[in-house]
DNA sequence: ATTAGCACTCTATATGTTAGAGTGCCAGTA
DNA sequence: TACTGGCACTCTAACATATAGAGTGCTAAT
């Protein structure tokens, strides 16, 4: 009666054992067999009974066996039942730390040393790989936009953004202007457009163009033109700042020379981390990949735990660890989403 | 008569067979017996001839044993007696590469872009990690130079460089200035300096600053405590790119981990290497530190092949590859030395 | 449903054995 | 004197073989 299948024909004991089982694993890197299960979990069962429980285990596809007298050891499937079904989450024991990395994080750092504090502090406290995207610009707020004359037909724009993060784009257009010219387009622009995020900026922009673009005079005509191409996103926004790539190295599965090369490879071409990191960001709370979970080759035989930090609740960009499967998710987990969340905070604060 | 000993008793013949011996061992990665030399090095005499000969080097300590039946291997002062008397570089045959090079350096790219398109190139083609020092910010020249005033009492300051390279720094200055004033100050500092190249516009200053510092009026006064902190030399201004270092891996005595990823994380670090880098930039041609040649632990089992590169006889910076002790020096030399060549007319032509 | 018992499988480790490569030295030769 | 052939010696890498231990799956008994 106690005892009925509980979901998928997983009942509560097998369940328990699963749970037992990986962690064992996680912590011993070795297969686990029946009679070390038996002594681990405190069932009053015997091996046997073990093994006929493992058994089942092996037909769902939990477990797996790397040979005939080996012990089990978690399929992809079996750390995602246990990730999702089985894990408690210490609720983040490591507060200190946390008061800690939020106050290095108030002193005076512009975006580009914060996001490397945090990843450098992820990658710390985990000691695998931390990964932190640089925010989204678009939901950047801008402060002022100046423009100097660099050469004829040449205008270097700058616009420096709530974050007191400076930005210069190097503008080619099609006559001169004079420098009264300059100072009144960035007036002009200071004006209309300070203190809106740089989507805003966007849209209003667009708006403007489509009901009276004809109705402008040639100056504003010209302004809106530069305005197009300063405030297209640009391939920079999408960035990312790795630490403890080194922390990876040694790392059972990963010790494989090729892997880990694909992987470091990947880690300098870029494209295809953004690609998965930007899958998470519009996803609330912690998200996990689970080995080739994630689609990409490079990430075979790795788990990436992310989450993605915001301010007034908007997902401005993703943080999170990269690590071999086998990484202790119990602890990982809780690191990653209060981490996200002292991020925003000190985000927030700052407005 | 013909067979004097050459130098430090290294007779011609030793010299030859040392030479094919390092030459062998290169391309080979194995240790190389008598019997193996024998034929290799044209020399008609037998292996216990050259089992003498071996003998010798090997007091010289030019070659050492891993075990006593496994044939020669050099060792560091052999690879340095090869490199520094034995080698004939080939004259660069690869000329077309060097064009291809060229050409794509003269696209209209930025100082940033310049150097990683250069580091990538030293990777590619040799196959190792390719490193290029970012110039020398002092001996950039000054173009122009704007304040831009970001709230009370912080001051956007931005110098446009000779490079089109733009650089920002945020002034905390002691009084709120009025865009009057700001542009005043601006007009000024291009008047005076613009054209001049950083370290110049240093000296000027000190040497006002001594002179008549007294008779200034209390405006020129504020603009010369702005400028020194402005053409101070930041810590930014040393720095490298570096690519392809997952060429490294899995490379003979690098695929030990523990020394690799000291490797790794000393390139992350950026100190030790830059100060290593920082010996080669005065020096004319190439330089090359073969293993613990260099004095640091890190590249104890690697070759650093390095040499600057200037613009009208200034040197700004230095480019390299770094790589096993074991690589193809006859190849990489003339590389190195050549890139270098082509990265200094580059920026020269577009001064 | 659980278990003890047992035969079976597979790995890791140790132990030999052997072939080959290379050395150093000695005595002979030009 | 400079070279060489010959030989005993050493060491490694590769292969074969034996053994202990871990763990399984199945079966029959409870």
């Amino acid at each position: 009666m106690a005892n009925k299948p509980a979901q998928k024909g997983l009942n509560e004991r097998a369940q328990h054992l699963l749970k037992v089982l990986v962690s064992r694993y996680i912590e011993e890197g070795q297969p686990v067999g029946s009679k070390t299960l038996a002594q681990s979990a405190n069932l009053d069962v015997s091996p046997a009974t073990i093994r006929n429980v493992m058994s089942e285990l092996e037909d769902l596809g939990f477990v797996e066996s790397p040979h005939t007298s080996a012990g089990r050891v978690p399929t992809i499937q079996g750390y995602r039942f246990f990730v999702d079904s089985l894990i408690e989450s210490q609720p983040a024991g490591h507060q200190a730390l946390f008061d800690e990395l939020q106050a290095q994080l108030e002193q005076d750092l512009n975006t580009h040393e914060l996001v490397s504090s945090v990843s450098e502090f992820l990658s710390g406290v985990t000691r695998l790989a931390g990964i932190v995207t640089l925010p989204k610009v678009q939901q950047i707020r801008l402060r002022q936009l100046e423009f100097i004359p660099l050469s004829e037909r040449r205008i270097l724009a700058i616009l420096v953004t709530s974050e007191d993060e400076v930005q210069n784009r190097i503008l080619d257009v099609h006559r001169d202007f004079t420098i009264d010219e300059l100072r009144m387009l960035s007036s002009f622009f200071n004006e209309q457009f300070s203190g809106m995020d740089v989507t805003q900026v966007r849209q209003t922009l667009l708006g403007q163009i489509r009901n009276d673009r004809d109705h402008m005079d040639r100056m504003l005509n010209v302004a809106m033109d530069m305005a197009e191409s300063l405030f297209t996103p640009q391939a920079n926004d999408e960035d990312y700042i790795l630490a403890g790539q080194s922390n990876l190295m040694g790392k059972d599965k990963l010790s494989n020379v090729d892997k880990l090369r694909m992987l470091f490879d990947a880690f300098t071409q870029k494209q295809e981390v953004l690609r998965l990191l930007d899958q998470c960001i519009n996803t609330e709370g912690v998200q996990i990949f689970i080995g080739n979970e994630s689609g990409y080759q490079i990430f075979d035989e790795c788990s990436v735990v992310t989450s993605s930090y915001s301010i007034a609740g908007k997902a401005l960009g993703v943080l999170g660890v990269i690590g071999p499967t086998r990484m202790q998710y119990d602890r990982i987990i809780p690191i990653v989403d209060v981490t996200a969340k002292v991020m925003g905070a000190v985000l927030n604060s700052r407005t």
